[in-house]
DNA sequence: CGCTAGCTTGACACAGGTCAAAGGCTGTGG
DNA sequence: CCACAGCCTTTGACCTGTGTCAAGCTAGCG
């Protein structure tokens, strides 16, 4: 718990540390974002539903602590997670009106989340706060990025390389809001959710870590993730960091 | 040719045929369109590379004929085809400035493209053809449920499964748009292609060509499908169309 | 009318799934 | 402070869906 505290950004500025890092952001929208954060803040427990799929979307969230997942389930109980929502990213934010939700969204562990009806508005109208809405666009494009990648990892990636990919996928998004440090972060899923999220079976899954851990490439338990080795980690799976707007390459 | 004629709405409407199934068009929005498809074509020959990942995003493109694909590989030739691009579908088309490409674009076949800076600028200022700009919206939305319908094809289902999952998305997409006549519509892509689609060998794609053929579900050769037993693939594929606005489930 | 790209088939290999049982933790209640 | 319950994790044995390899086959096209 001590660990833990020290490696997680002070919670006010999860929102500030996310958008700050996609596009630079003026003293006004930079507290716009803190407002938001410090409003009182829905609680989700763990493995509550926190959208459901098919019923209208009324209120944007932004995470502000905890893990939430977007997923489907086939008729047999067959379950695929889409896309994980870590603190920062955000929950039915959407320029359309009155949309439905795609996909269930539940919460993976203690979610709490500010509603962000006027984040949607900047987002519509953009003239409000022109660098908030690119970080926005930007942010939305980051997303589309990384379920490619996924499906890169579903359809063509050995269980190993799913595996490697994904951690270093979740190293970089939780490094962009300062909840990475050296590698090493809060890993609230179990191995059932992980393989639901990597389409493996538990079991595999399993031995994946197994083989994982023998080779010092990480070092795993519930709750806590420290990856090693990123190198053999980012080339077995062949990460790539999102690039999506022209003259801004990241190192 | 004569059938593969008879099926194919007249290419002056296919996108007057997509959009205004998403959402009512006035007199207006629709000779927007006609204008739109009218214009001179850019013209990409099978294989040929429409847009290259990572490269900056010059002309929205609106496919009037042709089948294209957003495919990634990785550094040993693996290949994933994300999405099929279908007449009626954008490319390129975003509301951001200067947004780089996420995946490389691939002509399945011959395309052909009208030039679409206007309608970006509709998608912008969506106070100027609200209604075009909302459907615009819905093609978005409907877009992501077909990427989640993937993610569940490429990581929980069979091959069975996701090739009959496959074959309702498609015949739905081509039938919302007038190219897909009971079931029948012309179908371009190699056995090849199709395995790079739903993330299996080209030989278990065969395989399982001919169960579905022996069991009398499908007709298939190079070019043309005709969908037999559509009740078969849905339910074995679990196929569900697109629901994504409110007060409008489709049938 | 032969070449080539695509299709088909069979034999075999293996990554990953399934089943089953045994160990941990951890929190709760006695 | 112990004991139990319940959820995770781990392991082993075995199975199977899908991949790989290799060889024919077919048909359209130059």
């Amino acid at each position: 718990m001590g660990l833990s505290r020290s490696v997680r950004a002070p919670s006010t500025d999860v929102l500030t540390a996310r958008y700050r890092g996609l596009e630079p952001l003026n003293m006004h929208e930079i507290s716009f974002l803190r407002m938001i954060e410090s409003k009182p803040k829905a609680i989700f427990s763990s493995d509550s539903r926190i959208l459901a799929e098919g019923s209208e979307i009324s209120t944007p969230l932004l995470i502000v602590s905890g893990w939430a997942c977007r997923v489907r389930s086939l008729s047999d109980g067959r379950r695929q997670i889409m896309n994980l929502l870590l603190p920062g990213d955000a929950i039915g934010l959407c320029q359309r009106s009155r949309p439905l939700a795609v996909t269930t969204i539940i919460a993976l562990s203690t979610v709490r989340a500010s509603e962000a009806f006027e984040l949607a508005d900047v987002w519509r109208d953009r003239a409000r706060m022109p660098a908030l809405a690119e970080a926005l666009d930007i942010a939305a494009a980051e997303e589309e990025h990384f379920a490619l990648c996924h499906m890169m990892r579903l359809g063509r990636q050995t269980a190993f390389e799913r595996m490697a990919n994904l951690f270093m996928e979740i190293d970089y998004r939780l490094a962009s809001r300062g909840m990475s440090l050296g590698g090493r972060f809060p890993f609230p899923l179990t191995q059932e959710t992980l393989a639901d999220v990597v389409g493996l079976s538990v079991v595999h899954v399993n031995r994946t870590l197994q083989q994982m851990r023998r080779d010092n490439q990480i070092d795993f338990s519930r709750g806590r993730m420290a990856i090693l080795d990123s190198e053999a980690l980012r080339l077995a799976g062949e990460f790539q960091r999102p690039n999506v707007t022209a003259g801004r390459a990241d190192p």
